[in-house]
DNA sequence: GAGCATCGGTGGTCTAGACCACATTGGTCT
DNA sequence: AGACCAATGTGGTCTAGACCACCGATGCTC
């Protein structure tokens, strides 16, 4: 039925009497969309809507569902006024106790986040839970621009103890880390946490941020961190294009020894 | 702006004059649809689309986009000829080197699971690296329908060398632990995994099985794992519905000591 | 030649409505 | 009382079209 793990669309065969019947219309059309795009190489474009609503005999409604799910599966790239192109493929992101800066230095890449805001909030309830405070204790909010290369990777925002981490805010700007920071100006080594994956619908500033599109599904990371002593350090979100990302975790079981044959590589990019 | 990590809209405020300008109609709706919402227990229904949108002053298209995304959120249960109510929030699933039969049980649940198809197929070279068989090999292919109570969990599809584990096919069935099996008959103990999460459109047939709707975002959790010795023993894909749940990894950086403080609890149920 | 206005073509949003599929209700007939 | 059936109301799919926002190229003006 499919011919990849991730979301490919089986194209119809001549035979579609019977058991397309109950497919809706929008799909068979995204059957014929993916066998017109597995020609085309990364880059090169498809038709305008218009005219494949009209070779295809249906609305443009219609092609632009079929258009929708190829583009939130990362296969399509569109552009308002320029056209639907070819995408590469998904990169991976790696579920590790390391930081971006640390990550980005290993793949060889310049650590650029942007700093979009720093600022104090009240705890409530549930924050002051997930960071050991007393409820309604000053919280230091912080909410960075992740970029991978020159495109922009993920919306994070971190929430601290403002008390425990006092003056952590004027020590921030674009390039430092703040890891970094925690270790050198606070001794605060986080080095257990609890991650969270889901799929939420892009939110209008998300979207913006982002470049993507309002309602197509981003991946929402949320981890909650630990220093040597067991302490909250941190709780934080990350937004995450979900047609460009995917999250990779190395798990081994805890009572196993450490494995003896070469590790799985990463692959980068494709799936 | 957020009141909540995971997707919830701000409702607009009164003065709706210049920063809504900018904000599609629907996103002023679910805007207003989540306010309504807030005020509902779980079951609780909500008024039909087209009094909806007669209320708004919009079209029946417009509101269905709203409670679209409301609905992907988790937020909302929508039955085609009952009606659209509130929503119970979604389930966390534990990233972790232990079967489902294992999670189940300590969790005090019944492993249900259905097996919906055991077969063979040819490896093509992807698959093959995967398994480290040689292109082409006979691989056995098996679908399991994961339970949780009784709504379906997730559809999981396992792939393994078919001449290492010859017999094993016979050997399955509607309750029978795959890895119990993999270590009593064929003295293999999956120790490590690498796991990958993407999001993915559900296709007609996933969202039959799972009762949920074409199109809709899914979790797509992708598991290689290697036995005791380094050696690759499955590769399987598991599609779980995105409104429903969400993953949870437990990180440690590998050169700390363990954790003093107690560890942090899962929080089963909710964000 | 440099800059700028215009215009055509692209994707993005929204509408109004038709028709379909499904669940429930309430009435009718046995 | 029970079984059946038709009507009603719900969400699901699709259409045809209007209008908007944006990009790029064309061609004009200076």
């Amino acid at each position: 039925m499919r011919t990849d793990v991730a979301g490919q669309v089986p194209v119809p065969t001549g035979a579609e009497d019977q058991p397309n019947r109950q497919l809706p219309k929008y799909y068979v059309v995204k059957g014929h969309l993916a066998e017109m795009l597995a020609r085309l190489a990364p880059g090169e474009p498809l038709p305008p809507e218009r005219s494949l609503a009209a070779s295809f005999s249906t609305s443009r409604t219609t092609v632009r569902q079929a258009l929708a799910e190829l583009t939130i599966e990362g296969r399509l790239v569109r552009t308002q006024g320029r056209g639907t192109f070819a995408a590469l493929p998904k990169m991976a992101q790696p579920l590790k106790m390391t930081s971006y800066t640390e990550d980005m230095r290993r793949q060889g890449l310049p650590s650029r986040s942007r700093l979009l805001s720093v600022g104090y909030v009240r705890a409530d309830d549930e924050m002051a839970r997930r960071l050991g405070t007393r409820p309604r204790a000053r919280v230091l909010r912080v909410e960075r621009l992740r970029m991978a290369g020159d495109e922009p990777m993920a919306i994070e925002t971190t929430h601290l103890d403002a008390a425990r981490f006092a003056g952590l805010a004027r020590r921030l700007d674009d390039s430092v880390s703040l890891y970094a920071l925690l270790a050198s100006d606070y001794g605060v080594h986080p080095v257990a946490a609890e991650e969270t994956i889901e799929t939420v619908p892009a939110a209008p500033r998300e979207a913006a941020m982002l470049q993507t599109t309002v309602g197509y599904p981003m991946l929402l990371l949320t981890r909650h961190s630990r220093d040597q002593d067991g302490l909250p350090v941190e709780f934080a979100t990350s937004f995450y294009r979900g047609d460009r990302y995917k999250f990779v975790a190395q798990l081994r079981r805890p009572d196993a020894p450490p494995p003896l044959g070469p590790v799985l590589g990463l692959e980068g990019r494709g799936r």
